[in-house]
RNA sequence: GGGCGGCUGGCGCAGUUGGUUAGCGCGUCACAUUGACAUUGUGAAGGUCAGAGGUUCGAUUCCUCUGCCGCCCACCA
């Protein structure tokens, strides 16, 4: 361990950050459930998971600054803070940037030459390598999350979660399946949703043609091959130009299969001064000329659909001619044959903006194509609402209205861009053509589908290949976390049966002769009344007999199935079978003893585990977020009894008929962390995934648990480079934050992405930043050390208020400072009203605040003058040096506690040094948040006179280029006795002997004035007096100029008889300041002329 | 086409109910520095808050318009 005289001069983060992570970890208080202390009052965060494509970036590390600091802050004030770890696979992301790798490696076609086993096995394997990086950095970077709760989008307790969501959405008729124009990428070969698509400015051609001489309308089009599959012209209903084509059927031969049929149709949304007024509709590959296909088809004047272009972008054995060219050729051939055939009337250059995948990088086609759909407007049963609705509450009146059902955004104005959105939200295509995610939960055999969170029982039934699209896992993130779907299991054990009464051992199935006795039957009923408002909706029990029985009696009475799992049995009892318990009990031992060694003559601990255990996981996952019942018996249910419970293990049989009631996570542990922890507390995210992410949790917690997903947002901006370029690989400038943080350190790093940044703006990172984030760490560093080395610890402190061995103990630093001198009461005041701002900001997520201000007082008040006065006040006597000594201690450790979220290594660090103690309970991670009396701040301005006395000698001695070495001699005109007891660090500050008073002989002095004080300077060579006036002067002209505005102000009826009385009282009193000040110089002006 | 953000000393940015002689960091200049810290100290210079109107006793702050710069959205085919 170091001690206090080794700490180096300069702070090398390298040498502590690994050391200080590692006792973090260690002590477990990452885990919320760890925590010391009484802390009742829950805090969450959940980190945006990363996504598994590849490094992180600055913008990562800024997250993980922002919620780091944010759960260090909440875990010093005492909260149950629980910061969830976690990765995203990223479908589409991962599986593009896997397939490009193969691709670059020399495969032509990843999907077919590998198959999609192969493939997934492929990208899993990027995805498992990424994530380990991932994680690395994060745990690098000392985020306090809660590692034993890592969750990952596509594991299997997220996978049972996107099951149940999708079964209950479906089932509440939400998700459909319906053929519709969808985007299709056919790069990627599949769907994507209208958020994947990037819109691109790209030069164009708009012809204007008629599909044939006799063709009474007029029309144009940027994509004349999709021409082919016209069905309707579309004309707006009040255009006389065309009213009376309306209803009518033109037939043209454009060299399709089929001549088109066109019918002209009105339609509201045509735009009559646009072009030619008229619009070809093709409802197969435009989404708007679907909706009229759709409209038609409602106002039962249906139009036809015809596709022309397939999934791999060529045109369609409906084309004819056109069959299997590109678009782009069949595009060339079309204009060509229009020509030709003297249709085109015009050719125009235009810049159109198209729709590119995102991922893929290829303009996007329009397909027609059966897929599933979340519908956002159909109303939910027992809701009275729709998806919409729900989405639209959460932000402004709370979900139905509920105030605390509601999501704050940080800054206010994205609320209102999440509001547009969501008014013009299209239903959202779920499924993907992709091969890394989660399956479609639909199996399908002959003509028969099943929906279901679990795949069904029976042969032939083959699974949807689609997987879902990847924001369907990531928005049910802050829920999927938490253990949901939450599954109650009541364990009941059979009524009384022979065996029992009678005293003889049974593990047969089907042994008819032991049956429920008469008692037994009882029981079961008594119990089956206890369950009847349970909510449980199957039963599931052992075949054996006495457990059949009590299964069905229950399952008659409570409306609800039974079905028979013959894993549930009881212990096989061997050579037992039929014999006296009390022998076999005796002769296998308790439950421990059981565990531990093998029992011959029946069957084993290990076994009865494994099959009970297995049909547990697989009930969980059948009825996952409901309640079911298992009847089995009392070994089985001991056994099973331990899956996943904390605590409780011991060996123990309910009385018959007796329940056992135990709630599990999706991932099969007992937890309540969706009780304590949902909705979380705050969520930070960029404004780049507000739409892909923040509406979609909204949408699914408020869907899922009737509440919203977190109650406060807060968006980030972007980390662009010097020049506020974004940072990307691609652009060869990306940054690796473990270099960064290799060279520069952790804290540094930090607080140079925290300061200087504006919620929801982009902020710009750069080398001139990092190293003034490296100098700030450097210099509370040795504030510390200097504390550390050169103060005496604060046992000799004699305190005649309190009693001699009064304990200074750091760690809760309530009882006020001992304040002896004028400056003691002006650093802690200063203190006191930094601690104050500084929460207040923090509060409010403003960071940069925040830290600003602990900066401004770490640097400015206590280093520059504190510490410099402290020197001065420590040559006195053993008491006052005492007394210094322990303030400047205390200011320390409140100051390392206020910047504990910011720079958690450093504060850490000195913390232990400051306190000598090294045990896990005294580290700063779990110390509280100072907490100040509201007094001491009023004493934060009481030295600013002297301050200003002190800043105008060195400015003097500057102004004539003294030696600070060369002590020099002070005259100050202004004498009282407050002045004299301060004079000693003034002098000390300026280097100068002060003398109170004006000088006999002011002749040859430099002289200044500040407020109604005049210094005056012996520069020993004497001065120039032309340029003495002509400063002084300088100072008197702003004084005069001020004094002109402030006069003209005031005497301003007006203003006299309009603003509030504060602000006059507070004008006039700045006025007589200056008035004053300038008087003082101008009788200087005078005596020096 | 609609919307949002930005425009504050050389650079990067604060400025939250309209009232400070407009602040901060970096940089610049001058001086200093074997004494906690050269990853430093002291001092100084530097801005008509993009422009024009308006509201007001008072506008960097609120309103309107204009000009740049950036971003997001959008079914002018």
């Amino acid at each position: 361990m170091e001690t206090e005289n080794d700490l180096p001069k300069a702070y090398d983060a390298s040498l502590y950050e690994d050391a200080i992570s590692r006792r973090w970890e260690e002590s477990g208080f990452y885990n919320p459930d760890n925590l010391p202390g009484e802390r009742t009052e829950p805090y969450s965060i959940l980190m945006p998971p990363p996504n598994v494509t590849g490094v992180l970036h600055l913008g990562h590390a800024l997250e993980n600054a922002l919620m780091d600091t944010m759960a260090r802050y909440q875990r010093m004030r005492g909260k149950r803070v629980l910061l969830v770890p976690g990765t995203d696979h990223a479908a589409i992301a991962t599986q593009a940037k896997v397939e490009k790798r193969l691709q670059a490696e020399g495969m032509i076609n990843p999907r077919k030459e590998l198959g999609r086993e192969k493939l997934v096995e492929k990208i899993r394997a990027f995805a498992d390598e990424s994530q380990a990086t991932i994680l690395g950095q994060v745990r690098k970077m000392g985020t306090s999350c809660d590692w034993s709760r890592l969750a990952y989008t596509f594991d299997a307790a997220r996978n049972i979660a996107v099951n149940e969501l999708f079964f209950r959405m479906h089932r509440d008729g939400l998700i459909y399946r319906g053929y519709r124009v969808v985007n299709w990428s056919v790069k990627g070969q599949s769907t994507c949703s209208d958020d994947e698509i990037q819109h691109m400015e790209r030069p164009s051609k708009l012809y204007t043609f008629k599909y044939s001489k006799d063709f009474p309308i007029t029309i144009a089009t940027t994509r004349p091959e999709t021409k082919l599959g016209d069905t309707a012209v579309a004309v707006h209903p009040s255009d006389t130009r065309y009213t009376q084509y309306i209803g009518k059927t033109f037939t043209a031969d454009v060299g399709a299969v089929e001549p088109l049929k066109i019918k002209i149709i009105a339609d509201e949304g045509v735009d009559p001064s646009f072009g030619t007024g008229a619009l070809g509709v093709t409802p197969a590959h435009s989404p708007i000329d679907f909706a009229m296909y759709e409209k038609q088809k409602a106002k039962g004047d249906p139009i036809e659909i015809i596709p022309v272009i397939d999934a791999d972008g060529k045109m369609t054995a409906e084309t004819g001619a056109y069959a299997g060219l590109t678009v782009e050729v069949a595009r060339e051939k079309f204009v060509g044959w229009l020509k030709e055939h003297d249709l085109l009337e015009k050719e125009e250059d235009i810049v159109q903006n198209v729709g590119t995948s995102e991922r893929y990088g290829d303009v996007i086609e329009s397909l027609p194509m059966t897929q599933w759909w979340l519908d956002m407007n159909k109303t939910i049963p027992s809701r009275g609402k729709s998806l919409r609705d729900l989405m639209r509450e959460a932000v402004t009146t709370g979900l139905a209205g509920d105030e605390t059902k509601k999501v704050t955004i940080t800054p206010n104005r994205f609320t209102k861009l999440y509001l547009d959105r969501v008014e013009n939200l299209r239903d959202w295509c779920l499924s993907r053509q992709l091969w890394w995610g989660h399956r479609i939960p639909v199996w399908y055999r002959d003509e028969e589908m099943c929906v279901s969170a679990m795949a069904p029982s029976g042969d032939g039934w083959e699974q949807d290949p689609d997987t879902l699209d990847t924001w369907f896992s990531s928005g049910s993130w802050p829920f999927s976390t938490l253990g949901w779907p939450r599954t109650k299991v009541i364990f009941v054990r059979h009524g009384e049966a022979m065996s029992n009464a009678k005293g003889f051992n049974d593990g047969i199935i089907g042994n008819g002769e032991n049956v429920l006795t008469e008692r037994g039957e009882g029981q079961v009923k008594e119990r089956a009344k206890a369950l009847k408002d349970s909510g449980a909706v199957a039963i599931i029990a052992s075949p054996i007999t006495r457990a059949k029985q009590t299964a069905t009696m229950m399952g008659e009475a409570l409306q609800i199935p039974v079905t028979f799992d013959d894993r549930l049995r009881e212990i096989g009892f061997g050579s037992y079978d039929g014999k006296d318990p009390v022998a076999f009990d005796k002769a296998r031992g308790f439950f421990d003893g059981w565990k531990k060694q093998p029992f011959a003559d029946a069957e084993s601990y290990p076994s009865v585990h494994e099959r009970s255990h297995h049909a547990l996981k697989e009930i969980l996952a059948t009825y996952a977020g409901k309640t079911v019942v298992v009847v089995t018996h009392g070994d089985t249910l001991a056994v099973m009894r331990e899956f996943g419970v904390a605590g409780d293990k011991s060996y123990g049989y309910p009385e018959p008929a007796g329940a056992v009631e135990i709630s599990f996570s999706a991932d099969g542990k007992q937890t309540d962390d969706l009780a304590v922890f949902h909705p979380t507390s705050w969520m930070q995210m960029g404004y780049e995934i507000l739409y892909l992410w923040l509406m979609r949790m909204i949408l699914m917690s408020a869907y899922t648990l009737d509440d919203v997903p977190f109650k406060d947002a807060y968006i980030h901006g972007m980390v662009r480079n010097k020049e506020g370029q974004k940072f990307s690989k691609s652009m060869g400038n990306g940054l690796d934050p473990l270099d960064v943080v290799k060279q520069y350190g952790c804290d540094a790093l930090r607080i140079s992405l925290l300061l200087g940044i504006t919620p929801g703006n982009d902020s710009r990172y750069s080398e001139e930043k990092i190293e003034s984030g490296r100098n700030f760490v450097n210099k509370l560093w040795n504030i510390g050390r200097y504390v550390l080395t050169t103060t005496q610890k604060p046992r000799a402190v004699h305190d005649p208020q309190r009693p001699t061995d009064f304990p200074f103990q750091y760690g809760t630093l309530h009882q006020p400072p001992i304040i002896s001198t004028k400056a003691d009461a002006w650093i802690i005041g200063r203190l006191a009203l930094t601690h104050e701002t500084v929460t207040k900001h923090l509060e409010q997520y403003n960071f940069s605040a925040a830290g600003e201000a602990l900066r401004e007082f770490t640097w400015n008040d206590f280093a520059d003058w504190y510490l410099e006065i402290s020197k001065v006040q420590r040559t006195g006597d053993a008491e006052a040096q005492a007394g210094t000594d322990f303030l400047l201690r205390w200011v320390l450790g409140v100051l390392l506690r206020l910047w504990h979220p910011f720079m958690p290594f450093v504060t850490e660090v000195l913390w232990k040094e400051l306190t000598e103690k090294d045990d896990a309970d005294n580290l700063l991670l779990v110390t509280a948040w100072p907490e100040l009396q509201a007094h001491l701040k009023d004493s934060a301005d009481i030295l600013q006179p002297y301050q200003d006395l002190v800043t105008a000698i060195r400015a003097l001695r500057a102004e004539h280029h003294l030696q600070p070495k060369q002590v020099l001699e002070v005259f100050v005109d202004h004498v009282d006795d407050q002045m004299k007891k301060e004079i000693a660090w003034m002098q000390r500050l300026t280097n100068t002997t002060i003398t109170l008073g004006a000088p006999e002989k002011a002749d040859g002095l430099a002289r200044a004035v500040v407020g109604e004080t005049t210094l005056y300077m012996d520069t020993a060579a004497g001065v120039d007096v032309a340029a003495e006036c002509a400063r002084l002067t300088k100072e008197a002209e702003n004084l005069e100029r001020y004094l002109v505005t402030v006069d003209a102000k005031l005497a301003n009826e007006e203003f006299a008889s309009k603003a509030p009385p504060a602000v006059l009282e507070k004008e006039k009193g700045k006025r007589a300041a200056a008035a004053g000040e300038l008087a003082k110089i101008q009788e200087q002006l005078k005596l020096l002329q």
